[in-house]
RNA sequence: GGAGAGGUCGCAUAGUUGGUCUAGUGCGCUCGCUUGGAAAGCGGGUAUCGUCGUGAGAUGAUCACGGGUUCGAAUCCCGUCCUCUCCGCCA
């Protein structure tokens, strides 16, 4: 969430900040019932000076007198108390549906279709025969399975057998070696977090929750990426400057209901309800986390320039950008089949926004500041495979593994079946 | 799932026949005295969030969280969450 004083000082930022992310919020009726609670708060408090010095001026027994003005501060108190309660969930509530401001470099745009390409990395192979698609490569290489898992589980489910299982565990593999020698701490986090977290990280203000699977009978959520189990970690915490920037590469698996997207990449393994994931978060100190940010984008097109897949770097526009989001960077890896980049791992700074929410905090000499929290993909194991697979196939059907997976799978062709 | 115990100011604890608890004590941390320097000792300090105020400051809330009883709640009542012990089940 917000800071309130902020938004007091300068209820104009908010709003078009507000208004570049296509969020309809009313910044004067929230100023309004701030200012209504602020004067409510003031009488409550008075009453309960009152209160208070009346019934410190009680030793031992109180006179018929005392109690009865005891009982009449009583009744004014128990109106104007609440008011204050209603008023001040009533803001809190408000207040909550305000998103985070845009940084200033990001483009200010209506959707997707303004999102700004940085940068193009490497030459999109030329192939001498028609590339397949990666659901048919991968079902002639018996690796994916669509067709049993729509029986068992739905569409947008899928097995991963063979030498699919091997190549993402080769990816998660790469992906920890890589960090850990970073010096990222490694972490497995709960994929069942309560539903107070995942409004408090500001996952559910703007309708998001379709895309969340709830848990009704235990009030829980499943989480759509580790990071939602992995930043609330220092929930209520107050850290030391020194212990920052502190950074954690997660693994897990990720669920999401993809509401209204029945249309869209319906084919394959591309957008699916379920899929594993290698996740960055870092915390960083305040004034640090744009540093953090390129830090996380360079990290994430070292993995592709690993895998030796071109890329383009995107920097997502503010009508694009989520409701936590400050600054949100793409990489969109080629896909032959499409003839196009397609989103393959994105990063973004949260600034304080959850921090505050979560009240997540670290000591700056005298001073307590919030945490500035950033996340970014490593590797999710759908889409770099169906990356690997396109872009390194051949014209028998078979695929070349990227050398760098090849210690990890101990081969360097996947051939079909016998 | 069943039975029981418990959640107090960084940590450990005291406090439950309601008022002197603006929460005691120990440890830790910190400042000062002492010392050639240090330790020990002695003395002081040591939460967070908010409102009003230019300011010094005043004031409110917080004893897991939320409600209730009362002139008055850490203390009594109800609900929720969490922790621990025992039993059952179980990868």
């Amino acid at each position: 969430m917000i800071d309130i004083k902020l938004l007091r000082e300068n209820p104009e930022y908010f709003e078009k900040s507000a208004k570049a992310k296509n969020v309809d919020v009313n910044i004067p009726h929230i100023l309004e019932i701030d200012a209504e609670f602020r004067k409510l708060s003031q009488e409550v408090q008075v009453l309960r000076e009152e209160r208070n010095m009346l019934v410190g001026a009680i030793n031992g027994k109180p006179t018929e007198d005392q109690i009865q003005k005891g009982k009449e501060i009583k009744e004014r108190l128990e109106k104007e108390e609440h008011a204050l309660t209603a008023v001040g969930e009533e803001l809190r509530r408000e207040v909550k549906k305000i998103p985070n401001p845009i940084k200033s470099d990001v483009k200010v745009g209506k959707d997707e279709s303004e999102n700004e390409v940085l940068k193009t990395v490497g030459e999109p192979r030329k192939f001498d025969f028609t590339p397949k698609d990666h659901l048919v490569l991968g079902e002639a290489l018996d690796m994916i399975d669509v067709v049993s898992a729509a029986d068992i589980s739905g569409a947008r489910f899928s097995y991963l057998k063979n030498d699919g299982v091997l190549l993402e565990f080769a990816l998660k593999q790469l992906a920890f070696d890589v960090l850990l020698q970073e010096g990222f701490t490694p972490i497995l986090p709960p994929v069942l977090i309560r539903k107070e977290i995942m409004e408090d990280l500001g996952y559910t203000a703007m309708g998001e929750d379709e895309n969340i699977y709830e848990l009704t009978k235990d009030d829980m959520y499943l989480v759509g990426t580790s990071e939602q189990s992995i930043v609330p970690l220092f929930k209520n915490k107050t850290l030391q400057k020194s212990e920052l920037p502190k950074r954690y590469v997660g693994f897990s698996t990720c669920f999401r209901r993809e509401a209204g997207t029945y249309g869209k990449d319906a084919k394959g393994i591309f957008r699916v309800h379920q899929f594993d994931k290698v996740e960055m978060v870092s915390f960083v100190e305040e004034g640090k986390d744009d540093e953090e940010h390129e830090y996380l984008l360079s990290l994430e097109e070292k993995f592709f320039q690993l895998l030796e897949i071109p890329y383009q770097v995107v920097r997502i526009c503010s009508g694009d950008l989520g409701f936590n989001a400050a600054r949100k960077y793409d990489i969109e890896s080629w896909i032959p089949s499409q003839n196009t980049y397609r989103e393959v791992t994105s990063t973004s700074t949260v600034t304080d926004f959850q921090s505050r929410a979560l009240n997540m905090k670290y000591i700056d000499g005298e001073e307590k500041k919030y945490l500035h929290v950033l996340n970014g993909t490593a590797y999710s194991m759908n889409r770099p495979i169906i990356a690997i697979l396109e872009n390194y196939q051949q014209e028998d059907g078979s695929i070349k593994i990227p050398q760098v997976l090849q210690k990890y799978m101990g081969k360097d062709v996947i051939k079909p079946q016998k």
